[in-house]
DNA sequence: CTCCGGTATGGCAGCGCTATCAATCGATCA
DNA sequence: TGATCGATTGATAGCGCTGCCATACCGGAG
């Protein structure tokens, strides 16, 4: 130490406001030339906060959650947040350990995947008595705090969007996940209150890809026949119905036309482009955080915010 | 508390091997009645190791990072571990500046990606005195360890592969990052030497996407004309071009031979199929928590893994 | 010249756990 | 029978910070 009581530096690195100029400085040097770094478990345990936040989701390697994650990351990270990563896999299995594990770091908040969450871990969660923000759905009741939007409503839109075109045959490529299942209950009560009620569907496993898109087309097509629309649970499966579709040689969309969902990175440049449904994913990362943010500065923030979604009409439906 | 010393119940979780079979069925009885969560940063701070691992990557919004932090999280969390996640953006700008954040959390290991760190950052590493693994390259004086491959191998290899199929107007799209453009000399020089110089290119920013994939192509048959084959920094700007040949109406490979780098998910499955570079990324992450989780256990494990690589033939050159 | 209030700094205690060493106990052995 | 040993449990003392309150100091008011 240089001169002063640690609780000087203490408040030199945390409160600068509280530190006279002069001592700041002279503190300030004195860390930069002895190379100190602050030990923030020891200030975690100290002040109860851990500035730390624990991210659950079910996967990264699918571009859908890790902008959301990055979002996220980046957000808190300007605030001096770490996030903690916490991988619970396709279905959420490890969702109620993962939890266990990450809460006894004692974060400040957490980011969940989903509303649906065990009871013992709907319990831990509120005995941690930290901010909880679900994500990618919509319930009256979330645990805390909400991020976003209604699938029922995505289906609903789709069906209505595609019957409208003048499709009447119409497929889905589905991966087994459980917000995708609400979107096709949309999808087809939405078809149904239209007349169309003979539709197809090819269910795969989660997370959807390239690949499966194209084993869900092939098995869609040669098991149901005629077919003049598909819509995807994924972008990612509808790049693959796409690729199928060319690799049999059927014009998209005079053959057939494909929906996808999600809006990733590459779906305005696919050939044809890709019609899809927007979500605004890096708003999930953000208003997640900004939703931790103000709680921890004990700021209001709406319970439940609904990011909506938009349909994007490109050149494949 | 229950009966007996705080000590013992602290055995009983991190080492029950100490612990009569009975006090550690009572203890365990009394915690799953009381729902007592540990305190892993007050653990952390006495022990000394916090079980937390940083991970800095540039992103994870690609997947090919996302897969190796995947791998990483998950393995290590298996032995307890769990992964802070630090983006430092491309270029690395951020780097300096989260791994001092990340170490004052005091992971008991850094995993990195790349091998060019600052100074400062070396220095900071290396006095924090704990394994650092760094990834993604190959270089003979690593901080600590090294998990990677040689990039300039890959470049020369697909030069020859590229020349001995007969292809001689060669074009790279290519992301301005680093590791790529040591593949861009390796793949110049290796074309040299076998009398092929006049090698078009057109440098993108990091990372690749398919809209960017579909520009670089265009620029190039824009101002350098006559191309046999195009190779690309990355799958994602790969499939950029495929679908800008498409677009233009090019045969692949009859009038432009395509190359990707990575085989990430969806090579296989484009049409026509992307020939590629395989990077096992998954070992990557794997062998990385492996090189941590032998360090942590006093076991020996090498300093340097050359993880390599292979051309994966497809249908497209 | 004292008193007051505000600002800057310091002392003390403790966050919840674990390393270390000590104590206890029954079993074994000479 | 007493000494010895290994197995199990406990007491004590911190880990490195920050919350809380006390103290010192200063300028201005009375």
């Amino acid at each position: 130490m240089a001169g002063v009581a640690p609780i000087t530096v203490s408040r030199a690195i945390n409160r600068p406001e509280l530190v006279t100029k002069d001592t700041l400085e002279h503190v300030r040097e004195v860390i930069a030339r002895s190379g100190y770094v602050p030990n923030l478990l020891a200030g975690g345990l100290a002040s109860k906060r851990s500035r730390l936040v624990a991210a659950i989701v079910p996967t990264i390697g699918n571009s859908i959650f890790a902008e959301a994650v990055e979002c996220l990351t980046d957000r808190l990270g300007e605030a001096g947040y770490k996030v903690l990563l916490g991988l619970s896999g396709y279905p959420a299995s490890r969702e109620d350990e993962l939890l266990a594990t990450v809460l006894s770091r004692r974060p400040d908040a957490v980011f969940l995947t989903g509303i649906t969450h065990s009871p013992e871990s709907r319990q831990r969660l509120l005995a941690a008595k930290i901010p909880v923000v679900e994500t990618w759905d919509l319930t009256p009741t979330p645990i805390d705090m909400l991020v976003g939007f209604s699938h029922e409503k995505v289906g609903r839109a789709v069906a209505n969007y595609l019957i409208d075109k003048g499709y009447r045959h119409l497929g889905l490529v589905w991966a087994s996940d459980e917000r995708a299942a609400i979107r096709r209950r949309g999808f087809e009560d939405a078809a149904a209150e239209r007349g169309v009620t003979d539709i197809k569907v090819a269910i795969l496993p989660a997370p959807g890809n390239l690949k499966l898109g194209r084993e869900g087309l092939a098995k869609l097509l040669d098991e149901a026949g005629d077919l003049d629309a598909v819509f995807c649970s994924s972008d990612a499966l509808a790049q693959g119905v796409l690729t199928e579709a060319q690799a049999r040689g059927l014009a998209v969309p005079g053959d057939l036309a494909i929906m996808g969902f999600g809006d990733l990175e590459f779906a305005p440049y696919t050939y044809p482009s890709l019609s899809t449904v927007r979500i605004d994913r890096r708003a999930i990362g953000l208003l997640s955080a900004e939703a931790m943010l103000a709680r921890f500065g004990d700021r209001p923030f709406e319970k439940i915010v609904d990011i909506g979604f938009e349909i994007v009409e490109r050149a494949s439906t």
